[in-house]
DNA sequence: TATTAAACGAGACGGTACGTCCGGTCTTAAT
DNA sequence: ATTAAGACCGGACGTACCGTCTCGTTTAATA
C-alpha cells in the first residue's frame, strides 16, 4: 500500500529539514513531567532526553541551558492559564481573584510550583539564567500586579502614600518565600491575608 | 578489691582521637571563602577540600551534604554578627535598625548573600536540606522579627489589626525576592521603604 | 514496494558514533608505557586516563577491569612480535630459538616482563582476571610450545616417555619463577640450560 | 647529683609495657583466616585490624607492610608443617615424599596456597617485599630441594650431567605455575609426574 | 608502693584512587 | 538539513583504604 501512511504515534519519525514540532513538545512535556514527579537533582538533561525519546543534540540545539528549557516549559504552561478576573468587578474582588488565581496556578497537582522552584534554584548559579528569568517572567508578573494595584489606588482602596513597587515586592516576595522555604502553607487563606493587608493601608 | 572497677561496656565515654577543631574551622572558612569568590557551580566539595587542605573523608564524616555545610558556615557567621539595636530606643528607630542591619549583613563584601542564595538553591533540590534550613535559620529569624513587630503593635505604631506572620512574610519575602531575582537593588533605601510601609498599616 | 520497512528493533545494525580507534590505541599505549616506566602500584586507571588524554568513561566502557586492560595491551603487543623460527631448521635449533625469543620478548627494555608481572599479580586477587589470563594468553603459549616439543619427540630428540604437559610446565614454570621471584637472572644462558635439560631426557 | 645516673639512651634495656603476644597472634590468625576465606582484594589492613580486634597502630608498629605481615603468617605456618621424610629411605621414595608433602602443604583447606599467592602478588608491586620473600622463603626451599637432588645425583638416580639449579627451577617453577595460573590441577598426580621426569634424566 | 614510659584499642586525620554519573560536544546513519 | 542514537572528554561525586596521628587506658619494670 501507500508507504506514506506510516504515522505510528509510538514511532515518531524525524522529518529532516524543519524543526520537529513533535520533538519540541516531547521535550517540554518530559521536562514538566520530571520536574513534577522527581526531586530536582534527578531532573538531568539525560533523564529528559531519555523520557522524551529524543537525542541530546536536539535539546542542545534549541535550548542553551537547562534553565532556558525550564523557562520555556514554564511560559508554555503559563500561556494557558492566564489568570485574569472580570475587569468590571469592584477592586477588592479583582485583587482577591488575582491572588487566588496566582496561588492556585502555583500549588496543586498541575501547578507551576515545582518548575518555579527549579528555575529559581537554577538562576542562583547562572547569571544569564537569572537575567532571562527576571526579564522573561518576573517583570511581566510584576507589571501586571502593579497595574492592578494602581487601579486600587485610583479607587482609593490602597493608600496613595504607598509605593507600589514595594507593595508588589511584599506580595510576590511573600508568595515566593512560602513556596521556597515551606515555613508555612501557601494556600488561599494566605491569599486572603495578603489582600487584606495590602488594602489595610490607610484604612 | 577495689569495688570501683566499672567495666560497663556501655559506659565508654570516648575512645580514639577527638575531632580536630582546626579542620572544622578550615572547612567552614574555605566554604565561606569559595562561596564569596567563585560562581556557585564551582563551589564543589573537591574545591572546598583542596582549599581547606583537608581530606574528603573529614568533610563527609561531619556534614551529610553540601547544604548542611553551607548552613553550618552561615550560622557560624551569623553567630558572630548579632545585629541588635539599643533596646531603649523608640520603636521606629529599632525597626529601622533591624532592617538596616539585616540588609547590611546580606549585601556587601562580607555579607551572607552568596551563602544564602546557595543555600536556597540547594534547598530546592533536597527536601532534607530545606527542612534543615527552615528550622535552623529561617524560623529563628522570623521569630526575632515577629517579636520586634509585636513590640511595635504594643507601642501603637503598627496596626493592631495586622497579622504579624503576614507582615514577617512581607518583610523577609521582599528581601529574599530582591536577593534572588535581582529585579531591583537590595539596599538601605529599600530597608527604609519596608519600614515605612510596615508602619503605614492602619495609620 | 521494496519499502518493506524493516522496523525490527533487533535488526538495528548500528546507530550513533562508532568506537574511536584512536582512543583505544592511546589507552593501550599509555598502559604499556606506564607499566614499563613506573612501579606497578602507580599504574592506576587515573594515571592511564591522564596519560592517554581520555575520559574515564571511555576506559570503563571498553575494559571491565584493570586486568582486562593489561591483558589487552599484552596480546596487542604479542600480536606484533610473533617469534617463529625457520620451520626447516633441525629441532634443537628450533627449540633453542623458541626459548631464546620467548625470553628476549620478556626481558629487555621493550619486553613484556612488566606487563606479565602486573597481570599475574592482578590475577591473584581476581578469579575472573585469572580465567581470562589463562584462556587468553597462557593456554595459547602452552599449545605452541607443546606442539614444538611433540615435533622433538617425533624427531627422537626428546624422550618418548616424557609427558609433554609436564615438560611445558617445567619450561614456562621455570621462566615465570625467575621472572616473578628474581632469585636468579632470566637470560639467554638460562634459555640454553632449559633447552639442554629438555633434550637431556632419556638420552 | 651523681652524673652517672643519667641514662644513656642506648643503655636503656627496657621500660614500659611489653609486646602483647596475644595481639600478635590475633593479627596473624586474622590475616591467615582472611586470606583463606576472602578474595585477596578484600584482605585489607582495615579488615585484618577489625577481625583481630586490634588497633591499626599495633599492626604498623610490628610489621612494615602487608607483605611482611603475610610473610610472617606464612613462616609461622610453615614452621609447623616441616615436610621431611625418613632420611634412611631410598632416594626415589624420599623425593616422592618431599614433593607430595610440599604440594599437600599448599593445596587443601589449611594449605598455604592462598598466602603464597597473595605474597607473590604483593611482591610484584614492591621490590622490598620481593627481596624479603626471596631471601626469607624461596631460597630456603630451594636449598632444601637442591640438597635432596644432590643426594639423588650421588645415588645415580639423577643424571650427573644435570644442572641442579635448573632442576630446582623446573620443580618449583612448575608448582608455582599451576598454583598461580590454575591451568591444570596442582595435585598428587602432578607430584608423581614431576618426580618421574626429574629421575627420567639419563635413564 | 609509686612512678613512668612503652604499648595498647580506638578512631580521626590528610590523601589517593576507585567506579559512577552527568554535562556538553561530536560522529554516524537514517529520513 | 535535521534527527535519534550514542561515543567522546572532562570532571565532581561519595566510598574505601592507606599510613600517620592523637587520645586516654593498661601494664610492667624501675625507683
Amino acid at each position: 500500500m501507500s508507504s506514506i501512511s506510516r504515522r505510528d504515534p509510538s514511532h515518531r519519525p524525524h522529518t529532516g529539514r524543519r524543526r520537529n514540532e513533535e520533538s519540541r513538545r516531547a521535550v517540554l512535556a518530559a521536562t514538566r513531567d520530571l520536574v513534577h514527579t522527581r526531586p530536582y537533582r534527578e531532573v538531568t538533561i539525560e533523564a529528559i532526553v531519555a523520557a522524551a525519546r529524543v537525542g541530546k543534540r536536539t535539546v542542545y540545539q534549541w535550548w542553551p541551558s537547562r534553565a532556558a528549557l525550564l523557562l520555556d516549559a514554564l511560559v508554555e504552561d503559563a500561556r494557558v492559564r492566564v489568570p485574569l478576573a472580570d475587569p468590571r468587578a469592584p477592586f477588592p474582588e479583582r485583587l482577591q481573584a488575582f491572588l487566588t488565581n496566582t496561588i492556585a496556578g502555583i500549588v496543586g497537582p498541575e501547578g507551576s510550583g515545582p518548575v518555579l522552584r527549579a528555575l529559581l534554584a537554577e538562576a542562583q548559579s547562572d547569571p544569564e539564567a537569572r537575567a532571562a528569568f527576571r526579564d522573561g517572567f518576573i517583570q511581566h508578573r510584576r507589571a501586571a500586579l502593579r497595574q492592578l494595584l494602581a487601579e486600587g489606588q485610583d479607587a482609593g482602596v490602597i493608600s496613595a502614600r504607598s509605593d507600589l513597587d514595594t507593595l508588589v515586592d511584599f506580595t510576590y516576595g511573600a508568595i515566593w518565600y512560602r513556596l521556597l522555604t515551606e515555613h508555612a502553607p501557601l494556600d488561599q487563606s494566605f491569599a486572603r491575608s495578603i489582600a487584606a493587608h495590602l488594602m489595610l493601608q490607610g484604612s
